[in-house]
DNA sequence: CGCTACCAAGCAAGCGCTTGGTTTGTAAAG
DNA sequence: CTTTACAAACCAAGCGCTTGCTTGGTAGCG
């Protein structure tokens, strides 16, 4: 009993509701063994019931792999506005915005992200769009973000091509960072940052 | 007929046999619908043959799988050998290195590529112990040109780290790079190589 | 003759999901 | 404090279908 019962354990970026508790024991299997891999009775055998019981709670299994990522979505768009929440300097900004993906992608919702990330088409075809729709928000904030870096004339390359370089560099790390090394967050936000506004030659 | 015909059609790094053409099928159906979606009745249906005509090839689909990895690691890590041979200048063996890797990525042998990166999980852990010792090769003519460029005192930062923000931008390209859209694979070469020995900051 | 490549048919196992009924938590009514 | 009511959560069983793979036999070719 580490936690007080008053507060939510979040894990995930999902609450500790009996529906929260299944997404986050799905998340962590999807990462695990891919969603196709994962049977239903995988998943009721780790909350503890039965297969069957899964389906009062989502109508198809595929609904539950859309949820995983709606709420890893939309937690991670509310950390990266309040990362840059206050920050006027763009470059502070920046700074923010990689190291709460960082922290996303490598920290607390790491099973979550990686769902995201290599799980996308198993979503239908419709569950895609409407993923599309909230990444869409949270890839905003970061466009905002490196238009304004340009406008101050600290950013010379393409913002949409810097961008995607940046998500490169972050989805990347969730399959060599160690937690447990010596390399810190903080420090590898600082390395990335430097390859996107350090001084670079023509 | 753009290819003359005493030649061999090299797509996804393999050959125009009966067991090449059946594994760049089975490439292209790996990468579109994944590993696990993908049935041995689709992939005979690819080429035109009954499905349990598809073990007489393979001992089992995972057999399939494992031999498109080997196929295509074997293919790019030439790629990657020629690419630096009789380059001494470690500057242009990197910008070389980029350019292969980007050519594995987003050219010829993308398809395959993208399996090798999204379905390593669907390997059993004795092929993927192989896999890793293939690609271990690869790597290290990647060490040894970050490494002398190190020497060269031509990049400040962790070796390890600089390949591994390196990977994460080449293979992220795999998502957004459009073949046919004005950007070319030289321009993005030069725009990561700039990432890396650009002028940085402390 | 023998070898490679293939077909036609189908088996056993595992899959997502359904069904009908039971337990559990909660809260107002008596 | 007990009773009644009711919905949410769950169980036990299993259905219908798809899956990877097997089997026994055949066509074409040197």
């Amino acid at each position: 009993m580490v936690q007080a019962s008053t507060r939510q354990q979040i894990v995930n970026g999902m609450d500790d509701s009996p529906r929260g508790k299944l997404l986050s024991a799905a998340a962590r299997l999807f990462r695990d063994q891919g969603f196709d891999r994962t049977t239903v009775r995988d998943i009721a055998r780790e909350v503890g019931i039965q297969s069957g019981s899964l389906f009062h709670h989502f109508p198809t299994k595929e609904d539950i792999l859309f949820a995983v990522m709606v709420e890893v979505i939309r937690f991670n768009t509310e950390r990266l506005r309040a990362a840059i929440a206050g920050k006027a300097d763009p470059a502070e900004q920046l700074r923010a915005l990689i190291r709460a993906e960082l922290q996303s992608i490598i920290g607390d919702t790491r099973e979550a992200m990686s769902v995201l990330v290599y799980e996308w088409r198993c979503l239908t075809p419709g569950h895609q769009q409407e993923t599309l729709a909230l990444r869409a928000i949270y890839e905003q904030l970061w466009m905002d973000a490196l238009e304004a870096l340009r406008r101050a004339g600290r950013l010379q390359a393409d913002a949409f091509i810097t961008r995607r370089l940046i998500t490169g560099m972050t989805s990347w790390s969730s399959n060599w960072f160690d937690a447990h090394g010596s390399l810190t967050i903080d420090q590898l936000t600082d390395i990335i940052l430097d390859r996107v506004i350090g001084e670079h030659g023509a």
